[in-house]
DNA sequence: GCCTAGGTCCCGTAC
DNA sequence: GTACGGGGCCTAGGC
């Protein structure tokens, strides 16, 4: 099939000498590469770590990007971001993997003594991906239906941003008795550290006007410290659910449509 | 060689029905699976995600990891942490690989019309993984050389704890006069978050005492914004460099054996 | 380039 | 289990 012809490449059990071959065309052709062998690993950059010799799995991506991954865990164990750059050579009959990023000047060092398998691949991605139920969502679903944040709510969606060196705030509006409001959106559960930002707009907000200024954290939740934090600062709770934020999103952006078919 | 004795399995364009024998081969006997090939992707849980057709390469861990990479960017476009559960089917001749975390509940959905590589690995890493200069050795170089907050500054180290619900205090100590002093450690540049944390510890200490409690931000570098905002609250930023504080407790662990030899 | 804030953050740790 | 804060966080968006 198509991707046999030259856009596949596995070797298995490669000499270093075969690996660092077809790793070097593979860099050069912009293709995507796996390294699985026995190997250590050095960094030295914004930290220092040093890895002992372990099985793992080493992907260069061919917009820098570099990771070691170990059997276990989420995280690789050691990479750099998009940016950076891989080069390979031998040394002492090992293979080393090198990858130097600029800035912050970090460097990596995959040391392999044997390798078990390479894979140099061509991979085409233009796939659209489309995330869901974030918290730029709940801000549109309380623009789309204030009464989410109380009775009255209204949002002036031109205020958000307090200040531009003080940061910003998530959503800004006025209340039923016209006091100002500022919201607080956390798509999980708020803990001291939501509050602390919230009352960072608030006091930053009230330093600039005669109005009052409320402040008003919506999130699925609260943790205890939280909720007493924001009752302290007399400030209030409003429970908002992300999925639910998305579903009334996806509903309204249907609406038009619909009322265009009913229209004609 | 050894491992080519049924610790690496690899199939180079094969059929779904292929690919599925040795993927469920490789669950049950805890391998490291690769599989490559175009792929959309389905995400259901926290939030919600979709993937349309692209060339990606995913990542099964047998701790349970998940991960559907792209040709680019650092980051696994879909995933799931250790602990979920993955399995493998066919459906309309198409290949599934779906992985399920109980809690949170997230569902991940790869489907795979075609497969360029299936690779199966049974990993061996006990290597030993050494981190240094991390926040927690910034604070064991003050405990080894208070001076480096300030002339005459004493560290108390089992006043850490401010209250155990408020928070903990990165460290307290008393300055030459009396005063007690918060230290609030920052490996890389401290912006105004920092400082609000900060002002968080030195508050709640504050309650407890009617001493003088001052406040030191200790970090490489700060904001503009982090800065007005310490000079604004009456605290003092200290530079204090992560990479300097790990030499120092690297040339002061060596000390003491320097010192018996010596001795001796 | 600096800075701010989000993330399906993940992760360890303390309670 | 919940909660809190770090991370070589990474990444996107402003300025």
């Amino acid at each position: 099939m198509s991707k046999l012809n030259g856009d596949l490449e596995v070797l298995v059990e490669p000499s270093v000498e075969e690996a660092v071959k077809a790793l070097r065309r593979g860099f050069s052709q912009g293709r995507l590469l796996l390294v699985i062998g026995p190997c250590t690993v050095d960094y030295e950059g914004r930290a220092r770590s040093t890895l002992s010799l372990g099985e793992r799995v080493i992907i260069c991506k061919p917009d820098g990007s570099f990771m070691v991954h170990r059997p276990t865990g989420y995280e690789p164990v050691n990479w750099n971001p998009p940016g950076a750059l891989a080069s390979v050579y031998v040394e002492d009959g090992s293979l080393k993997l090198v990858s130097i990023r600029k800035r912050p000047p970090e460097k990596l060092v995959v040391n392999l003594s044997r390798v078990y398998l390479v894979a140099s691949l061509k991979l085409e991605d233009s796939g659209v991906f489309a995330l869901h139920a974030s918290e730029e969502e709940m801000r549109r679903a309380v623009l789309i239906k204030p009464e989410l944040i109380e009775e009255g709510f209204k949002p002036m969606e031109a205020e958000r941003a307090i200040d531009g060196l003080e940061g910003y705030a998530d959503l800004v509006g006025e209340d039923v008795e016209g006091n100002l409001v500022v919201v607080e959106f956390k798509r999980v559960t708020a803990g001291r550290e939501a509050v602390l930002q919230l009352k960072q707009y608030v006091d930053a907000l009230s330093s600039r006007t005669s109005r009052r200024v409320r402040g008003i954290l919506a999130a699925p939740s609260v943790t205890k410290e939280g909720l007493r934090l924001l009752e302290q600062l007399g400030f209030k709770f409003v429970r908002l659910d992300p999925q639910v934020c998305y579903q009334l999103i996806k509903s309204a952006s249907v609406k038009p449509s619909t009322g265009l078919l009913d229209y004609l």
